[in-house]
RNA sequence: CGAGGCGUAGCUCAGUUUGGUAGAGUGCUUGGUUUGGGACCAAGAUGCCGCAGGUUCGAGUCCUGUCGCCUCGACCA
């Protein structure tokens, strides 16, 4: 039997104690990103890339279901085409990264490496859309952009990220709009079903809308620590882009009209928000809906006879049953791999031993709350490939209902600035629900205040008081207030 | 971008005050004994002390610059 006097997961602190610190360790532990020597840009490593290529792939279903294309649009774009439309321009500006040279040449019109594609996939519209019989368009792309944030952090806010962006263009503001509504539930409902992610809906305020667009729509979700985190975003532009760009099209009526944009898009910031979202203090709890391994194989006294065997056994069966299993036989002691496998956060983990072969039976743990079930060997494994599968169901519902938990027990009402900052002393960050009256110099000054921003208005109201938290005067939408990472 | 802290073996770090042969734990390699919550014994390998200048007979250590990482703030999808 081991002793396992060896060391424990060293330095992964409580949550509470220094959450950054926490973020920080369970990134370098399960291996998820390696930092290069340029600031803010990362390595992103197998075990991680492999968490994205699962959410690509669902994600992408999605997308193809409600009929969108792929494409791919070049990674530069010149400064003149940037420049076309100024809100867009100014928003962007800060934090773009240019080409000025090419080969030894200088180049007349510098070249912006894309933050974001909207100007090329209006430059496109512009050529291929001519007729009403042209709309609409609805195209994705999977690329990566680069933004020159100033403070860096892994997943959150890097100088190049992963992600996709959705863009479409319609006849009509009113279809457009429904199609913006549509990518925001595809995203919640992805959250939800396969991130186990509980998500708030809603609205961004005026000064926090997308650079260009009219209406920014927002999933916001809340860390284990209190803070929010936009994990999706939706945009309707309306025409602006189309006149800026001077996409046209005839209609029925052989009139010439501006048709209407949006954009919506999700980057592997999700990755940082499962890990703050469903983390604990021995390491990654991974949603099996996206994790690379949903269950490890661990042979317990692999030299005793049959063991080995049975394990293989095991494993080909989960894996005729659609479960991403593997067996680890290497000789690290089993002790050694069940923290292995916690860290990496695989959210089953199957025990096989001498004593178990001989009652013709395994032992299933989950990850999150090391619930240990006895399983069945008979009947030809059927029995025990659908414990496996049920148990990486609980896993889900398990870590979504805690997730949920932490978010109701972190939500508080408040009718004043007085009530938000008594709330936010006592009881920490989370979302704060008040009233307000729409008017931007308020929302200002709750920040400055109370530090806390407007998160979104979402689309599910409740009525907290009648008045604005800030001004008292009267007020007819509820906020949600928080930090934000 | 402002203030503060930190860059030494794969990882966590000591050594810097007072300049004088590059260190520990863990990990890694090999052999053996082990195996139900990070096993044990033995032998071995591993360093542009972040980078670039400077001071000095001599710099991990002192000075200047620079790059990167962390925290707070500002900014920010």
């Amino acid at each position: 039997m081991a002793k396992n006097n060896g060391k424990m997961v060293e330095a992964i602190t409580s949550m509470d104690e220094d959450f950054a610190k926490w973020y920080t360790d369970i990134v370098k532990k399960a291996e998820l990103i390696e930092y290069t020597s340029v600031k803010g840009c990362m390595v992103i490593r197998p075990y991680a890339y492999a968490i994205w290529e699962n959410i690509q792939s669902i994600l992408d279903g999605m997308f193809k279901a409600t009929g969108h294309e792929n494409v791919c649009m070049p990674m530069f774009i010149p400064e003149s085409l940037l420049q076309k439309e100024k809100d867009h321009v100014e928003g962007f500006a800060p934090e773009v990264a240019w080409v000025t040279h090419g080969g030894s040449e200088k180049l007349e019109d510098r070249l912006c490496v894309r933050p974001t594609s909207e100007t090329l996939f209006c430059e496109h519209y512009s050529n291929i859309i001519h007729s009403y019989r042209d709309l609409p368009k609805l195209y994705n792309q999977w690329v990566s952009v680069v933004r020159w944030e100033k403070t860096t952090r892994p997943f959150l806010r890097s100088r190049e990220f992963l992600w996709q962006e959705g863009h479409t263009i319609h006849a009509t503001a009113e279809e457009a709009i429904v199609e913006t509504e549509r990518m925001l539930n595809v995203y919640s409902d992805f959250c939800e079903n396969s991130l186990a992610m509980p998500v708030v809906k809603g609205k961004k305020t005026d000064s926090d809308k997308f650079a260009g667009a009219e209406a920014t729509y927002a999933i916001e979700a809340l860390m284990h620590d209190g803070k929010a985190l936009q994990a999706g975003t939706s945009h309707y532009f309306g025409d602006g882009f189309a006149k800026a760009f001077e996409i046209q099209y005839t209609d029925k009526e052989n009139k010439k009209v501006f048709p209407h944009q949006t954009s919506w898009g999700v980057t592997t910031r999700l990755i940082g928000a499962i890990i703050m979202t469903h983390g604990d203090d021995n390491g990654l709890v991974l949603p099996p809906a996206v994790a690379p391994i949903q269950a490890v194989i661990v042979p317990v006294a692999m030299h005793k006879e049959g063991v080995v065997e049975k394990a293989t056994e095991l494993l080909e069966k989960l894996k005729a049953s659609g479960i991403r299993a593997k067996l680890d036989d290497t000789d690290n002691s089993p002790g050694w791999k069940f923290a292995e496998y916690e860290m990496k956060g695989v959210p089953v983990r199957i025990e096989i031993g001498p004593k178990d072969i001989e009652n013709n039976q395994c032992v299933a743990v989950a990850r999150h709350d090391r619930e240990k079930t006895i399983v069945s060997l008979e009947n030809n494994l059927e029995t025990f490939a659908e414990a496996i599968a049920q148990k990486l169901k609980d896993v889900h519902e398990g870590i979504y209902k805690k997730a949920l938990e932490n978010r109701e027990n972190k939500s508080y009402a408040c009718k004043t600035m007085d009530e938000i900052i008594n709330v936010l002393e006592e009881k920490g960050d989370g979302f704060i629900k008040a009233m307000w009256c729409g008017d931007e110099a308020c929302e200002d000054i709750v920040k400055e205040k109370t530090g806390v921003g407007s998160r979104c208005i979402p689309f599910e109201q409740e009525n907290i008081s009648d008045t604005c938290v800030c001004c008292g005067k009267p007020a007819n939408q509820m906020v949600y207030w928080g930090k934000a990472y």
